[in-house]
RNA sequence: UCCUCAAUAGCUCAGUUGGUUAGAGCACCUGACUGUUAAUCAGGGGGUCGCAGGUUCAAGUCCUGCUUGGGGAGCCA
């Protein structure tokens, strides 16, 4: 018989099911009962919804049903009832029952009541059973099929950049080195160091700490693209924000200005969150009781709010104000510095309370490839800060004119070998064009309302973890 | 990398100013219960108190180092 997906049988559909038998497959998250009859709640991952199994323990043989426990793998047919009890809609009364995988009780680390966060990371290749986990990869899931919907539907092409790079000025973070020399015995020039021109690529390589240069590309050519894919960074963090192996989208598109950029990443996270509220209810719903109560209700907050466009220079102000009205910060404030989290905490959390897109950075303190504004300070770069997770987006407008984003690289002394291709959309063509960087992750964080940056990817990377 | 907190049963935790045999809930095993909802009730088994030193008549408790993890900071997405 063919098996029916528990998701279905809760369906408005499922309902035309009841009367008749059904197959359901999956893992056990409890047993319970007494000698006359044992409910199965059982999880397929097809929903956070478990369907309930009642089983007449007479009619099956004991040492069978002593094996189900929680963890195992079975499957079962029969009937699809109207349920007796209250918790659910529809049940399955058992006629046959067949044990697919057994799980030791007594070894299986997972049980029904709850478990910490650190624990679960320490069994990644179990926690994806747990209803948390099939709740954050559900979401994961549908996140990720969001935004290859907002973009094709507003023309733009994903664009699939390089993993591994030559490029030694990307300038985003540490790279994790590429290479299949002989680490023990690598080949030596003469001045003794590493001769790269016998590695794979005949160069030195690494993995990519952004897709932003090739996206330029692409932009210049097919006019609006996006990239979607991993990205590496080799940095010592250890915070709950970051990973060394994350997921990065990184739109561009050629001939938006300051406002079309900002105004495209406000309308893109309000459509991710749509999303999830739209698609995700019952994963929400889980996470909103279990994890965080306000989830939801900020979820809806944030969709219906206007973000707020903050010039540095603005936002230094209130800063300062603040300062002078008593509130202590552990690190000044002046027009110039990078602000620091408690800054832009303030700011979001205290003074707005509601997301804010920052733009207009000292030039000093931003990227190479920032468009320089007429005053010779400052640079359009905009920064979309979200409440408790900080950063979520770093974009700009990208600086067309190939003098001064020569001048602005030789004032760096950014090391141009391997990046005439990246010049040369300047020389040839140049146009005007925006791009900004969302990390996957981070988007997930608020969506979900986890706390761990760790918690939100299946198999997290992070110094020191390469497990699973 | 820096600062800080923590590590006790399979899991989540309690453990007093250092003092006798280290506890609870859940899980597991045995039993009870005619429909449960993280079922409930009764009983049972289960510990090198992270590791290595040290102080003391006596260390889960105090000190030092190490390991692992959490939180904060920096770097950023």
């Amino acid at each position: 018989m063919k098996r029916t997906e528990i998701k279905q049988l809760f369906a408005p559909e499922g309902q035309q099911l009841i009367g008749t038998d059904v197959v359901v497959k999956g893992w056990v998250r409890t047993k319970r009962g007494n000698k006359n009859v044992a409910f199965i709640a059982l999880n397929d991952g097809s929903t956070i919804n478990n369907i309930q199994v009642v089983v007449d323990p007479t009619s099956f043989d004991p040492e069978m049903l002593r094996r189900i426990t929680t963890g195992a793998c079975i499957g079962v047919q029969g009937q699809l009832v109207a349920s007796q009890g209250a918790g659910q809609s529809v049940e399955v009364q058992a006629r046959n029952i067949e044990i697919y995988g057994e799980a030791d009780p007594d070894s299986y680390p997972l049980q029904k009541k709850g478990h910490s966060m650190e624990f679960l990371r320490e069994i990644g290749h179990l926690r994806p059973r747990t209803n948390t986990f099939g709740a954050v990869c559900r979401i994961r899931h549908h996140m990720a099929y969001a935004i290859h919907t907002f973009f094709h539907e507003r023309g733009f092409f994903y664009f699939h950049t390089p993993l591994i790079t030559a490029s030694d000025c990307e300038g985003a973070g540490e790279m994790f080195q590429v290479t299949t020399l002989d680490l023990k015995n690598p080949p030596r020039l003469e001045d003794g160091s590493i001769d790269y021109s016998q590695d794979f690529f005949g160069k030195q390589t690494a993995l990519t700490v952004s897709g932003q240069l090739e996206g330029e590309l692409g932009a210049t050519a097919l006019g609006k693209i996006y990239t979607f894919g991993p990205t590496f960074r080799a940095e010592n963090s250890n915070t709950p924000r970051h990973l060394a192996e994350f997921w990065m989208i990184e739109p561009e598109m050629a001939f938006y200005d300051i406002d079309d950029l900002t105004a495209l990443e406000e309308e893109f996270i309000k459509y991710c969150v749509t999303w999830a509220l739209e698609h995700c209810q019952d994963d929400l719903q889980f996470l909103n009781n279990m994890i965080d109560k306000g989830l939801i209700e900020r979820l809806k907050s944030v969709v219906s709010t206007d973000f707020v466009r903050l010039p540095y220079t603005e936002g230094i102000r209130i800063l300062e104000e603040a300062v002078k009205n008593g509130h202590k910060f552990e690190f000044p404030v002046y027009w110039g510095v990078d602000l620091a989290s408690e800054h832009e905490r303030f700011l979001v959390e205290e003074h707005f309370k509601k997301p804010v897109i920052m733009i207009d950075y000292p030039k000093e303190i931003k990227a190479f490839y920032m468009k320089q504004n007429e005053d010779g300070k400052t640079v359009q770069g905009t920064d979309v800060l979200f409440p408790q997770i900080g950063e979520i987006i770093g974009g700009s407008v990208r600086e067309e004119n190939y003098d001064k984003l020569m001048n602005s690289i030789t004032e760096r002394n950014i090391p141009m070998k391997d990046m005439w291709w990246y010049l040369d959309t300047r020389r040839y063509g140049t146009c005007p064009h925006a791009g900004f960087g969302l990390g996957f992750e981070r988007l997930m964080l608020f969506v979900t309302g986890m706390a761990n940056i760790r918690d939100v990817i299946p198999f997290p990377r992070t110094p020191n973890t390469a497990e699973f």
